[in-house]
DNA sequence: ATTGTGATTGAAATCGTTTGCACTAAATAT
DNA sequence: ATATTTAGTGCAAACGATTTCAATCACAAT
């Protein structure tokens, strides 16, 4: 079904009914009979062909290193929700954590003649600094701060300063950080900053700090965890860049048996669902994920509209909530 | 920048330029002019404009009722993995439970000419029937057993079994199931039936059971659990639709005073990552969500490659393990 | 009666590929 | 030596929309 064969049904010109459905002058004689045509035959204009002769595709790519993942399907479901209301349609590419993948994927949808990229950071290497310089779309970075790229991203440095510096007023001065890898700017360098930054400007007496690096992941924060409780007995306030990572430390904390938080007291950050899940349950740092996927939707969609001129880069960072619960 | 550009720069013509990147007779004298010439200019052929002309898209839909949640991500994430080694790209559409938009996005993903479609299942209205049947192209459907349509789903009639058999013959008499509404033929109709059919031919002694639905979260779950315990004091068992309504339920048996699983033992399905934070630790069902989001995209792909002709319905029906774990 | 105005209208060019076809030249079979 | 295949080649016609442009028409103003 083409738009030509909708013309002959309802009696008028091609250019008649693509009017109808992109609002150039037409009559309401001609409307009325294209209406008709249009709705007895089902027909809908192919989008290629649009494509082929605008340049404009409505699409709009995202690319996401795990699509599970607390954080990133939060994001995407922010992303998913503003796009609804949209023309845009969304096409997806998973990484796995690849960082060449990330770059294939950004040359893949510039092929594929997307509007505009939503990018999820974890790390920025100069290969896709390059990237992203070359790629003549807009990219819009969700969750890390990248210089001179529009971005929407956390609060991450007071969100740890202010966690920590609550943990300290409990009294804890014998603080351990599990971290991240630096690599992830965000997650790695900022939230350890926080903690240091807090720790460093205190002014209640002598606070000392131990940091160790974990991945991202529960079990790895139980080992760590281990580590921490061998090295130095006498920890008595755990900060985890991360839910996961401080959900396994408590497992490592209970097993040695230490009390939580009467011994010991711990927070991570990234309000999963499970903090509520485990005994005690987690204090931690609300961020704005979902937030975060429909502002960097928005902020995409005006760079497109503009077209990307006279538009100042616009970095946006969010808030936070501390939400304090037994393990604190 | 033109396939027609290029093969000037090349000195051929353009057919020849598309057979290098189609694989058509071609010398090898000119496939190193044009391998020149596209590396020089960084040359990728428009995909609208093949597409325009080929009709094949190398587009696969996937509708996803809500990103977040711990099976669909999972099952998205198989999708991505299979996807990758393959041509095709994805075009995510999230209807956040919204089962006219479900409809809507099988539409507009059929004008937007994609080759195939994934549809994550829940709920098989009539309208979404013959949605599915006018639609064009192959649609696989994953979580759900539609009759007549291909589709990856779990034994989760055999795995409720097994699980409630399970319990029972750790001496558990008085069991309350929990689940979830029968719109849902998987995971509302096939589990409770799982866990009546265990019931019914058990042979060891008499057994109750008594069922309440719930919705799909902690919260209900630990709602309906509280209208159970002060129903029926003497309840030993608890089976769950999911592992989010058994945590929510293990938070009121504890506030009810009893213990886990000395009172009262519980198990949930889905084989959540949160079972194993929660204390005791949840014994549940692991469903292969992952191979699910493969072998549909598998199921599609082969559709697809052989035209959806001569190739009879697959239904594919994963297995399942049980995990058992602190809770039984 | 003539001209000007503004709103409609459809013919035709265009977007960037793929591919059927006709054709050549070389290689093989008869 | 001739007939037949075979591989390689480029021309030109699609694919299905949008959009420019010139033509048309009704109507008002001169």
């Amino acid at each position: 079904m083409t738009i030509r064969e909708v013309a002959d049904i309802a009696g008028v010109s091609p250019s008649a009914v693509s009017r109808y459905f992109n609002g150039g002058p037409l009559s309401e004689d001609k409307r009325k009979k294209i209406q008709k045509a249009v709705k007895q035959t089902g027909f809908a204009p192919s989008v290629s062909a649009k494509i082929m002769r605008t340049g404009k595709s409505g699409q709009i790519g995202v690319i996401v290193p795990h699509i599970h993942s607390d954080s990133f399907s939060h994001i995407m479901s922010g992303i998913a929700d503003r796009t609804r209301e949209t023309k845009y349609i969304l096409i997806l590419g998973c990484t796995d954590g690849d960082r060449d993948r990330e770059i294939e994927y950004i040359k893949a949808m510039e092929r594929n003649k997307v509007e505009g990229i939503i990018l999820m950071g974890t790390v920025m290497t100069p290969a896709l600094r390059s990237a992203m310089e070359e790629c003549p779309v807009p990219i819009v970075v969700t969750g890390q701060n990248f210089s001179g790229v529009p971005c929407v991203y956390h609060d991450d440095f007071n969100a740890m300063r202010e966690l920590t510096g609550r943990m300290l007023s409990k009294g804890r001065r014998n603080i351990a950080y599990i971290g991240v890898t630096e690599e992830d700017a965000a997650a790695g360098r900022e939230r350890r900053r926080g903690v240091e930054a807090a720790i460093n400007s205190f002014e209640g007496g002598k606070v000392s700090l131990t940091s160790v690096t974990a991945e991202f992941s529960s079990e790895s924060g139980r080992l760590k965890m281990q580590e921490i409780l061998k090295r130095s007995t006498d920890t008595d306030g755990v900060i985890c860049a991360s839910d996961f990572i401080a959900l396994g430390a408590m497992s490592a904390i209970r097993e040695a048996g230490k009390q939580i938080p009467a011994d010991i007291s711990i927070a991570g950050i990234g309000d999963s669902w499970a903090d509520v899940i485990a005994r005690p349950q987690l204090t931690s740092v609300h961020l704005y994920y979902k937030q975060c996927g429909i502002e960097a939707m928005e902020t995409l969609i005006q760079f497109i509209e503009k077209n990307g001129k006279n538009i100042p880069v616009r970095q946006i960072m969010l808030g936070y909530d501390i939400i304090e619960r037994e393990s604190l």
